[in-house]
DNA sequence: TATGAATGAGCTTTCATTCAT
DNA sequence: AATGAATGAAAGCTCATTCAT
């Protein structure tokens, strides 16, 4: 779930200086704006010009200023996001079995979803629209911490014989689809949701009784 | 699966005329340079100009001459992937038992991602890229078809109670996700995959034993 | 109130060979359509596109075969118009007194106006869209007939002392702004209009009693 | 003669926000390279291209920075010319007489449009080519002021009985026609033709003696 | 004589980015 | 730290015209 955090910096802050309290807001300010912006209308109309009007800046350049490239904001939306999933998702995970840490992952990347189905989508949005470079490393779908998991309870015998990759990666777009499910069924609660994840994944996952 | 194909036609057949051999034959051929640009680069990356380049055509007036607008060339591109798609399953779904039709309706989606990974990649980035105007009834997933898939084997006993827009959307982004997880692991087998597949929901969807 | 009449023919009768019936009928409906599109549109949507949609033909090659170039489409435009113009006003003007001659003149235009209200309106739109080009001697309104009446009135006296020049542009423009007033004023009584003209103008220009 | 000013912003200037002087300085550039453009070569070759190139200016990109759009810049050239007439007819028109007025009004008229042959040309080809867009209340020609001068001379007796809507549009095509005329009669002095406008129109509109 | 296809230049507009202040 | 101005490339789309058939 990690993304590495992009690390240039805009012609305001070129060098290694470190970051003021104002420039930092700004950012802040500019990367939820940017969130907003695609959120409503998708990566394409994700425009300077649109992300400045949102946020009342009374120049694109401002932007500029304060982030090297268009990339590299967008960088900065994933690394937000993500790094708040990370934040949500730590000490969840230190479960007592396989089994019980497959639980709480899905249910706490649901969680964090359901209360941030915004950012979940700009994140998506700019992974499929192509706002980030495909760097090597940064995967649409970081599938490691999973495939551990996965793993893990293989070896502990919890867990049957599959293929780990594809059941991570099936997990992974279950707990990932949840935005796009919710914009054309807004009634689907996201603890039902959990729910019903950890029963079918549950159910796939565990060794035969 | 369905789309609603695109019917407007570019000034070179704004009427109800039948189309000629050429004229269908450079449309099929902007088509697959469209769905290779976006293959490639990305929905963000597929303007006129590349796909024009790609097609070896002259100018990019030739597209406009062939499509009334980018969305429509977007449509046709869609439908002509949903045409194919349908055609492939047509016949296979006529299963025996509920739980049967599951299995075909995965191998058969998975077999023809498989066999058409770039047309598929190009879809879901037209959707998610904002290349298509949602109409209603075109629906980022078409749920449907799993959807009753599902009901039936409840009604049946065959399947356990469950949320079945829940499962059929896990079930949909599973079988959507295979080019995406190709180009990270292209060492998969994709009938492999078919089968890791079938197996976890067989268990996850089947009533209690 | 002539125009040269354009003598250039498009490719498909390029030398001197006759027109034969049917390329007749075609340079006519042609013409006709353009009218329609510009009348109804304006010259900036006149595109060889809309008048090919409005004529019913399968192709705007059809109209680039019977006219050598767009301009030379609009030249046979006013050139048809201001020849129906002529026929019209043949004989008219032969009368008693050059008073006389200048009633039957704005009474004989005004009704041709009025009952030509398109093909007026598409043909100062023509000269003002820069439809066609400012050959010499192709002017806006074409001064010399009334000029000459108005200098042949002083002559015989019955006229008092004027600059003919101005006086014949006034005239004019009088007479030609007729359709754009029955475009705000749909109810003016072309009729009644060309008693006003008349009245205003014998007025004005009779010599003092 | 008044037209609504057209109040929109190009991106480099969209909300409310107060005109820079370097701002307006430039609009004024661009507003003046169009009407040279417009009066050079007609409406239709206005392009941005060929107002950009005129202005000196190194993108057409500039021209939408400072007007929302190619209408928004042609109601600004409109409106700028508008307001000039204005501001010169301002406070001569407050006459003696309904006959003084009208008197003060054709050589107010005629006053300006000699001194800015230029602006009234492109203003009337903006309005036929079709650079404006006919909001109700925008008329071609304006005719209220001078219908209104009419009505007065007739309740005070002063004028004859007409159609003072047609006599408006036959004075106002009069005036409006002096840009036309000296193209083609450089030699016309505006005086002059001011002086036989005056002549003509008193002696077309007073009550018969 | 007419058609459909193709061309290449042109259009207005939007874009990310740069820069002087 | 921030602004307004400017840049030049690129976008989708329309245009009159040409041409083989």
């Amino acid at each position: 779930m990690q993304a590495n955090a992009g690390k240039a910096r805009g012609s305001g802050n070129t060098g290694g200086r470190a970051r003021t309290f104002t420039e930092s807001a700004r950012r802040a300010q500019i990367v939820a704006a940017a969130i907003d912006v695609i959120a409503d209308g998708g990566y394409a109309s994700a425009s300077f010009a649109a992300i400045a009007r949102r946020a009342g800046l009374s120049s694109t350049g401002l932007i500029s200023y304060h982030f090297a490239s268009k990339s590299d904001l967008m960088a900065q939306v994933t690394a937000e996001t993500y790094g708040a999933l990370g934040a949500h998702m730590a000490g969840r995970m230190a479960a007592a079995s396989p089994a019980r840490a497959l639980e709480a992952y899905i249910r706490g990347v649901t969680d964090f979803v359901a209360g941030h189905r915004r950012e979940m989508k700009a994140v998506l949005e700019i992974f499929l629209g192509g706002g980030i470079s495909y760097t090597p490393g940064t995967e649409l779908v970081a599938l490691s911490p999973v495939e551990e998991m996965l793993r893990a309870g293989q070896s502990a015998g919890e867990f049957r014989e599959f293929d780990t990759r594809v059941m991570a990666a099936v997990i992974q777009r279950a707990v990932d689809g949840l935005p796009f499910l919710l914009e054309t069924h807004p009634d689907i609660d996201p603890d039902a949701y959990a729910d019903e994840l950890i029963t079918t994944f549950t159910l796939a996952t565990r060794s035969a009784p």
